[in-house]
DNA sequence: CCAAAAGTGTTGACAATACACCCATGA
DNA sequence: TCATGGGTGTATTGTCAACACTTTTGG
């Protein structure tokens, strides 16, 4: 600091407040959403066609601005209600977990944002309640083998997580807010299936996540057919537990 | 968006660009560090003793505010280099890497500050490298459990690190951050027994290591004595490996 | 010779794999 | 009755924890 002559800044060191207020420039702090579904066996995330320059016609996350009285958490929600269109007390209900912060100077061509980017995993919902919300207009799930030339850095943020989401799922129950309340195990397997794209063997699978307390219980009246063919699958929901203990590893064959 | 009157930022959404730059109240951006070193079987932290209010005399992690043309990143790695008095090259190879951003509207009495925050992992080094830089005479590392009444929300920072490394320890090859360049499955053991505060079994944890491919290679001629009594033990340096797969769980017995 | 720490070997418990097989349902 | 997906059983394989034992140093 003695070195750049500048002054500590108020939450960290031992800067003079009065002075601190002014030795910085002011950064627009953002919010940037991945949000991501399973649906059809595919990976999607929730995109926003853009409307303006820069990179008009282009891809981006939904997101926006932090507001004064906001914590990066509190705008990711409201952002993510407003654009999706979803009532409240869903959103509030959401696996939604920081990724990490973008900073890079130039990220915006047009001024200084410095971005904290969020993952949320939701189940498949029907696309009207995406669309519903009137801001949502250009809101679309777009499968991620799909999302090209992203706008602002954002192929980078989506492409971390991704890479997060994979690599939690080895390691804690995220996976059941990929699916409705009350799902199947094969609906389970196939969240694993598919972001991982790999297959599991099914049997295994089984063994895997019902051994782990507190990974998932049983409904007891339940039973749903599995959409169509085959034999009805009994129906579990998400249990207390959080991590995964012992992990479930990932296997490092061959991508499907 | 709609709801609020308020215009799409810049980065994220559809706003207009000159609107956008008056649409948002400046937020300041700072950096703070956890900085962490396993010394005489504790782990440490580097703080900073405050000599303004508020908070005056408390403890609070290194940090400050991110300049004008650098990321969060490039803001960390000079802090840490100005608070240590650490030569550039050495702080540019350290392992430094985002916990999260902290931006809870009043976590600074003063102003809006978001804070970015950094966990640095880097090996037992004297002392004296701590206080040498002009700026740092109120560095000092402290063991963790001695840390209490830190400023600002910095004991929640410590604690999100500190069980970060946690877990980070069982699937990534992150323990030889702690270690000198040239270690001793010893040392590399103790770092593993000190963040977890479990004794492991030397044997099992020395086939662990040494059979997973790129954690460590062996140092060919190299041989040192550990510090007085027992056989010389073998020098190793970190392999190309980045994670461990499988993992090296944590037990989950009693806490020693 | 003893203590201390490195290094090797062996064994049993348990977990993960790979597969074979049966069950219930829709077409 | 056949295809499809759910559910069960089992043998094999591999990994991990526990612990006995040898080796090499300093005191």
């Amino acid at each position: 600091m003695t070195a750049a002559g500048y002054d500590p800044p108020p939450a960290s060191g031992r800067g003079d407040p009065h002075l601190a207020a002014h030795a910085f420039e002011p950064f627009a702090v953002a919010v940037d959403l991945a949000v991501f579904t399973v649906r059809a066996g595919t990976l999607h995330v929730l995109l926003i066609r853009r409307g303006q320059e820069p990179y008009v016609g282009a891809w981006a996350l939904p997101g926006g601005f932090v507001l004064p009285r906001e914590s990066a958490e509190t705008a990711a929600r409201r952002e993510l209600a407003e654009e999706t269109g979803l009532p409240a007390e869903v959103v509030a209900a959401l696996h939604l977990e920081q990724l990490r912060t973008y900073s890079e100077p130039d990220r915006d061509p047009r001024m200084r944002v410095v971005s904290v980017a969020f993952t949320v995993l939701v189940p498949d919902m029907p696309e009207p309640a995406v669309e519903g919300g009137g801001d949502a207009a250009h809101a679309r799930w777009l499968a991620v083998g799909e999302a090209s030339d992203l706008a602002f850095d954002h192929a980078v943020i989506l492409a971390d997580a991704r890479e997060r989401i994979g690599s939690k799922l080895e390691y804690t129950c995220l996976a059941t807010a990929f699916c409705p309340p009350e799902f199947t195990l094969g609906e389970l397997r196939a969240v694993y299936e598919t972001v991982w794209g790999t297959a599991l063997d099914r049997p295994n699978f089984r063994r895997k996540v019902l051994t782990t307390p507190g990974f998932v219980e049983a409904v007891p009246g339940g039973a749903r057919l599995t959409g169509g063919r085959g034999k009805p699958a009994a129906l579990y929901r998400p249990g207390p537990a959080t991590a995964l203990h012992p992990p479930l590893l990932r296997p490092e064959g061959p991508t499907r």
